[in-house]
RNA sequence: GGAGAGGUGGCCGAGUGGUUUAAGGCGCACGCCUGGAACGCGUGUAUAGGGGAAACUCUAUCGAGGGUUCGAAUCCCUCCCUCUCCGCCA
């Protein structure tokens, strides 16, 4: 969400960023829905100032039993009371508007970041380690784990339909291993706290990390089924009021009950409860900054993205993750983004995994991001880098639409920063340990580092 | 799910329609006092938005949203949350 005053201010700086994206200018559109917003804001008031002061002599005449003045300022009273409700209804659908045009925005790219349609523009910063050198044809996650017997995608479209896996066994055991591995290492070394996170969270939350209202779609959401006694409410309302006249204010209650108590969103990532543990707060700046970490299952519904990696375990509707987030000053928040890439990069050099860290061009960056860096693992069964980890400074966009303060020595209080990062895809790292570690027989060597995790396990073979 | 009690500033807590401009206390900041401290005294101490060059000022917010009223922390309605007991459940 973007300031509405710092628009104001900079209205070309403003456009410029957008044009960097790819977007069509909206600072001057803007402008006005502000000015328009500002002018009712200004009627209402006044109105209500008057109202306010003309009470309290009304009270005042009454104490001295000056009925006479008392009806005479009752009287002005209620003429500025026939204009309230329609100026009050004025600013707040201004307001809205406003608001509405504001939360459909991307954040701007930052100065340094390159600029480009797709990602076909992202510029490589760096690689680590190289492709394992294996001396026969390597085979993609899917074969293996399915040679394995240990990796079912029929049996899971038996239970949920496309986009879902059984893992089985060694191979149920490996997943868990890599996420404790990968929280471990940011809780013990890398100065994390960690977090059991709720799965389902309310419609603010998921505004607050800007999943809404623009990707609604990409989302699932956690119904309860249509509770017997609204109907019997709704109806009762009908009855009552005796004509239709009823039926649409019922209907409208009705809807509001359950998009407001029974709707819950099924967490795409674990970025939207960690941020928002600090909405609506101001904290301290000694407090800061704030490192959160959380392995939790993401559910995705994607429902653009279909046909792209129908096979095996790219891309699920649920999957694994281990996420990074950092709650920082706007001063530190570059800073910190260096380091959450770094900490991200360790696991993965540890698992010995080949890699390489790309930074988003402005055409390729997330909604909420001012500045992305994606980092993508090996898989030689697939002969490519596929994204394994991306790692985001929101700077204070995701602040403002939590209301997440920091408060400096001086009192002065501003948004704070906040970032995100996977630490990284527990999924996909399975499929990257699978495809780097086969060997020729179809079974998989374990990584060291995973071994204590897997009870001194050193390869995984297939079933009897 | 049933029954009951609650939700007021950073914290505690008073407040049943108009001198409440949210009393009082604690905490915190600054000043006075002191050799230095404690005590004591004094002053200040929310957030968001609007207007203004500024000083300053106005509006909203007492869990949320509606309603009644000239005027609501206070009365009415709906919802959310917390606590206690019971039931159910992992």
């Amino acid at each position: 969400m973007h300031d509405i005053k710092w628009i104001r201010d900079n209205p070309d700086a403003f456009d410029a960023g957008l044009g960097r994206r790819g977007l069509e200018a909206q600072a001057a559109r803007l402008i006005a829905l502000d000015e328009v917003r500002r002018t009712a804001i200004v009627a209402v008031e006044a109105a209500q100032a008057r109202r306010n002061a003309a009470s309290k002599e009304i009270g005042q005449a009454k104490a001295k039993k000056d009925e006479e003045k008392a009806a005479e300022l009752m009287a002005e009273v209620a003429k500025l009371k026939d204009d309230l409700p329609r100026l009050v209804e004025a600013e707040k659908a201004a307001s809205e508007a406003l608001d509405a045009a504001l939360a459909a925005i991307p954040n701007l790219p930052a100065d340094d970041v390159p600029d480009g349609p797709d990602e076909s523009a992202n510029v490589e910063r760096h690689r680590f380690g190289a492709p394992p050198v294996l001396a026969f044809r390597p085979r993609q996650h899917f074969e293996l784990g399915e040679n394995l017997k240990l990796m079912d995608f029929d049996a899971a479209a038996k239970l949920s339909g496309a986009r879902f896996v059984v893992l089985k066994g060694q191979l149920a055991r490996l997943e868990r291993a890599i996420a404790q591995f990968f929280l471990n290492t940011h809780t013990d070394e890398h100065g994390y706290t960690e977090v059991a996170p709720p799965l389902l969270v309310r419609d603010h939350a998921m505004f607050g990390t800007a999943q809404l209202p623009k990707f609604r779609d990409d989302q699932f959401q956690a119904s309860r089924i249509i509770d017997p006694e609204i109907w019997h409410l709704g109806v009762k309302k009908v009855t009552e009021e005796e004509g239709l006249a009823g039926i649409g204010r019922a209907l409208d209650e009705m809807r509001a009950q359950l998009e407001n108590r029974d709707a819950f969103w099924l967490i795409p990532t674990a970025e939207v409860p960690l941020t928002n543990l600090v909405r609506e707060s101001i904290l301290d700046e000694a407090e800061l900054p704030r490192r959160f970490t959380a392995g939790t299952y993401c559910f995705r519904a994607e429902a653009g993205a279909a046909g792209r990696d129908t096979r095996g375990m790219i891309r699920q509707h649920q999957f694994y993750k281990v996420e990074l987030v950092s709650i920082t000053t706007p001063e530190e928040s570059a800073a910190e983004h260096e380091r959450m890439l770094s900490c991200a990069e360790e696991v993965l050099r540890r698992l010995g995994l080949h890699y390489r860290v790309v930074t988003l061009c402005t055409g390729d960056m997330g909604f909420a991001s001012q500045k992305t860096y994606d980092i993508e693992v090996w898989l030689p069964g697939q002969g490519m880098f596929r994204e394994i980890s991306s790692c985001s400074n929101c700077g204070e966009f995701q602040a403002r639409r939590m209301q997440a303060r920091v408060r400096n020595k001086d009192g002065k209080i501003r948004p704070v920063h906040t970032l995100n990062g996977s630490g990284v895809a527990v999924g996909r790292a399975l499929v990257a340990v699978l495809e780097n570690y086969q060997n020729e027989d179809g079974s998989i060597t374990i990584p060291e580092v995973l071994k204590p995790y897997m009870g001194g396990l050193a390869k995984i073979e297939r079933a009897a």
